[in-house]
DNA sequence: CGTCAAAACTGACCACGGTCAACTATAAAA
DNA sequence: TTTTATAGTTGACCGTGGTCAGTTTTGACG
């Protein structure tokens, strides 16, 4: 059984923390670099890897817990009455998805994954994303302005795919300043029907 | 206007591709070293990023020769009857695509670059499949197997969206064994109602 | 031919993520 | 307090993608 960790341990991974993301904060996801982090923490390179397996280690903390805000947002947030409303729900956590690839990349690459260790927080976030998806789709379903032949959980799964549908296309096309909380709404409209 | 390239530039450009082409047979796309590349080459590795860009810029030239292959296969078989056929259709593609991430993961960062230089290949096949899938299903919703009151673009770009989804979770999951031409079949059956 | 500008190539060098054997701090047991 | 096992940390080192100022090759033109 592993004993708890110590407080100096604690105390290197909050300062590691806060050190990354007070360089995202000010350069961008992009620009963040493990010796950077490092060395403005003032610990070696070994203890980052030590603490967070890998850099993508670091970014699934930070996201997760970002990621986690906007689903609690969401969740507070009044039901969608309409199809349409869900895009509009979705809204802010697209545009910060948008902002960077590399967010968009490393939520991909953990998206299904089975959860273990640090890329957990992402895995949770995505099960309680499609979670919400398919409640609201019941919600939808019950009033009328949902096709209720479907089972939510899948037309959930649908959803998600439209959205890194339309993630993927924005990044391709820089010029295409069409926010993808907008263009999601044709694929919304006839996937639920 | 730029000159027509030397001779020596096609034969050091066939001499990598062959290379390439060669480690990629043996050890797969994941093995792929620049250095080895340009050691069995024979060339230096600057000559490499002259010719390549970077190392995804070879990657797409080989890998768009394959997609192309199998678009070819795809459209000289015949048309898809119903929409499972569909899947049938994909199914050499879609394995292709998940036998290894690094094939994955470039096809959907050029899948919709507004094409120049090298990985115009790939952005060309990305066109060449929308438009495939959509005499797919014009040809279906003449013959009443698909719902006629959608744009035919617009639901073959939605088929593309449930492949990439399909194809990311089975990297995610890698235990789960089923194929992703089966995986899409749930989603085909809804989205083309 | 010889000349010369553009094309092609070179390899030392850099950036940056990641590894690991060795060292130090911690706290429980003796 | 001393001992000892383990948690925590260190930094030199590596692998690999990518850069670029300098060199060689090519072919058009006088």
């Amino acid at each position: 059984m592993p004993r708890a960790p110590q407080k100096r341990r604690l105390e290197t991974r909050a300062k590691l923390l806060t050190v990354a993301e007070s360089i995202v904060a000010e350069h961008g996801y992009s620009a963040l670099r493990v010796e950077d982090v490092v060395a403005q923490a003032g610990v070696a390179k070994g203890t980052f890897f030590a603490h967070f397996g890998d850099k993508d280690g670091l970014l699934a903390v930070i996201l997760g817990a970002r990621v986690t805000e906007f689903l609690d947002a969401m969740e507070a947030a009044p039901k969608p009455q309409h199809p349409g409303d869900i895009a509009t729900l979705l809204a802010p956590l697209l545009d910060f998805i948008a902002q960077d690839r590399v967010i968009f990349d490393l939520l991909l690459r953990y998206s299904g994954t089975t959860g273990t260790e640090v890329d957990e927080i992402i895995t949770q976030s995505f099960l309680r994303q499609i979670t919400m998806f398919a409640e609201w789709i019941a919600g939808l379903q019950a009033s009328g302005q949902v096709r209720p032949d479907q089972d939510p959980t899948l037309l959930a799964e649908g959803i998600q795919a439209f959205l890194n549908h339309v993630l993927a296309i924005g990044f391709c096309m820089d010029h295409d300043k069409q926010p993808a909380a907008e263009a999601i709404l044709p694929y919304l409209r006839i996937w639920l029907a």
